[in-house]
DNA sequence: CAGTGGATCGTCT
DNA sequence: GACGATCCACTGG
């Protein structure tokens, strides 16, 4: 059978982070722990536009040592710790110097059938919901440890689905980003139909 | 169901 | 010293 395909680093370095959001949706994240491989299906995401963005860490090309990451090229993982309890996953986007980034939001599992075959002996079931942010973060093994790093490159990797079912993505305003004013109502969040997000 | 509040710590002021 | 791109337990109806 065919089998799935890394994602270009030059999928990340476009310009448009909402598109990006978009078409992430349905692609597949794998994450190598050195003893385990966990994945799933990228069923939610946010888009962060960066300095015009209100929501964004980067607004107004806000630099602090936590923002930094943002300003790495596309494809590089930026994580931060949320509440001091979860670990939030994000991908940088755009050219080096424009802050640009997607939250990933939700996934679901994906069985190791549909992943490159060398993943199998070292394959780990995730069980339960990653219906969110932090759970998810929590469900794959991301840390603060993971902030910085590029994609691809070992930890993280990001395939092309090669999944059938192509389900329609739809889109909502951003979650628990009131504080954003108008920014707030920007349509930038997407998810799978038929995924059931935490929040509506 | 909906609504509320506590957990817990890195980051920034 | 305050607070957050969240989650869960617990309340009350």
């Amino acid at each position: 059978m065919t089998e799935p395909v890394l994602v270009d680093q030059s999928f990340f370095l476009r310009d448009d982070v909402v598109a990006i959001a978009r078409e992430l949706i349905g692609k597949i994240i794998l994450v190598d722990d050195q003893k385990t491989f966990k994945a799933g299906i990228i069923a939610e995401t946010e888009a962060y536009a960066g300095e015009t963005d209100r929501a964004s860490h980067a607004y107004g090309g806000r630099r602090t040592n936590r923002t930094e990451t943002l300003y790495l090229s596309g494809g590089h993982v930026y994580v931060y710790l949320c509440y001091g309890i979860h670990h939030l996953l994000n991908i940088v986007t755009n050219q080096a110097g424009i802050p640009h980034a997607v939250l990933i939001r939700g996934i679901v599992p994906v069985g190791k059938e549909h992943l490159p075959s060398y993943f199998a002996t070292r394959f780990a079931k995730w069980e339960g919901l990653a219906n969110g942010p932090g759970k998810l973060s929590s469900k794959l093994g991301i840390t603060l440890k993971h902030n910085g790093m590029m994609l691809n490159e070992n930890m993280i990797q990001i395939y092309n689905s090669i999944l059938k079912t192509s389900q329609e993505v739809v889109s909502s305003t951003r979650v628990g980003v009131d504080y954003a004013g108008e920014d707030a109502k920007l349509p930038y969040r997407f998810y799978l139909k038929h995924y059931k997000p935490t929040k509506w």
